[in-house]
DNA sequence: ATCAATGCAAACCATTTGCAATTAG
DNA sequence: CTAATTGCAAATGGTTTGCATTGAT
């Protein structure tokens, strides 16, 4: 099962003309340990990935977040914290951001589609679209942010 | 005309809680300044400034546009090439961005009216949407990029 | 007078890069 | 074999911060 799942990895990577190695492997794979909401950044996922491999520099988890991202076969998400963070593409979905906590949900409406009917659209590549608040459990009233708050 | 602008802003400042200071009046003015579509970055408002105060540091400069994003009298924006930008908020609206050339475009729809009716909104606070690609006159085939492509 | 805002310099932190050594195809 | 990838260490670059000083109210 974790086999078959590297084959797909292994395969994808030959599909864009990457060369598939085990630090690249490695990567793809801690991605998908993380929960769909977690989104880590190049950090938590060096982190992850040191448990078991410590040597691997956090430079080349860098070099290869930015290939794997620049190939289209993970996302760059960007929630205004200060870090890219990254998350596998299983389906097109946007986030809702807790200014507070920092957990995320998925909004699956997309506001692209409309974007591409309304305008003589000059070569769309790609778009961000979050929407940023506090989720039920973090009532601005009650208790501290855990963390800043970057609107 | 100069300066019915600045005492609007001296109103603004106050009505926040804020000390009128020279410097801010200064960034606000500067910022104004600024072509609707030019969304300078801290380090160029501060080029700007430094034209006629040198003595301004940079610090204070980072500082004033944090301090007015926060307080929602300037909008803060990330378009994905690792600085923040800035722009007055006379409108609502959102951005197309060239990833070639930087230039942007207004969009003037809003997804997040969409999205306050269909979730059960928890405390949305502000949002980003933007759409990349490329412009009429950066054709993707044709001229290098002049810019990094961050898509 | 009092607290907020500034100036200055140093620190931060995520990310990138140059180059030599490896390694996949 | 040879071009792509990695490891290592050092550099970047935007942004923040500590602290003493200045200035707005």
């Amino acid at each position: 099962l974790e086999a078959e799942n590297l084959d797909k990895w292994r395969d994808k990577l030959r599909a864009q003309g990457m060369k598939v190695t085990p630090q690249r492997l490695l990567i793809l794979q801690a991605l998908e340990d993380f929960a769909d909401e977690a989104h880590p950044g190049a950090e938590e996922i060096w982190n992850r990935i040191a448990r078991e491999h410590p040597e691997i520099p956090k430079a080349t988890v860098y070099r290869i977040l930015n290939s794997l991202a620049g190939m289209g076969l993970i996302n760059e998400l960007y929630l205004r914290d200060g870090k890219t963070r990254y998350e596998i593409s299983h389906d097109h979905h946007h986030h809702f951001i807790c200014l507070s906590c920092r957990k995320t949900e998925k909004i699956m409406e997309c506001p692209v589609s409309a974007y591409l009917e309304t305008e003589d659209c000059n070569r769309v590549i790609s778009h961000s679209y979050e929407v940023f608040g506090y989720c039920s459990e973090c009532n601005r009233s009650k208790g501290e942010p855990h963390h800043d708050e970057k609107p």
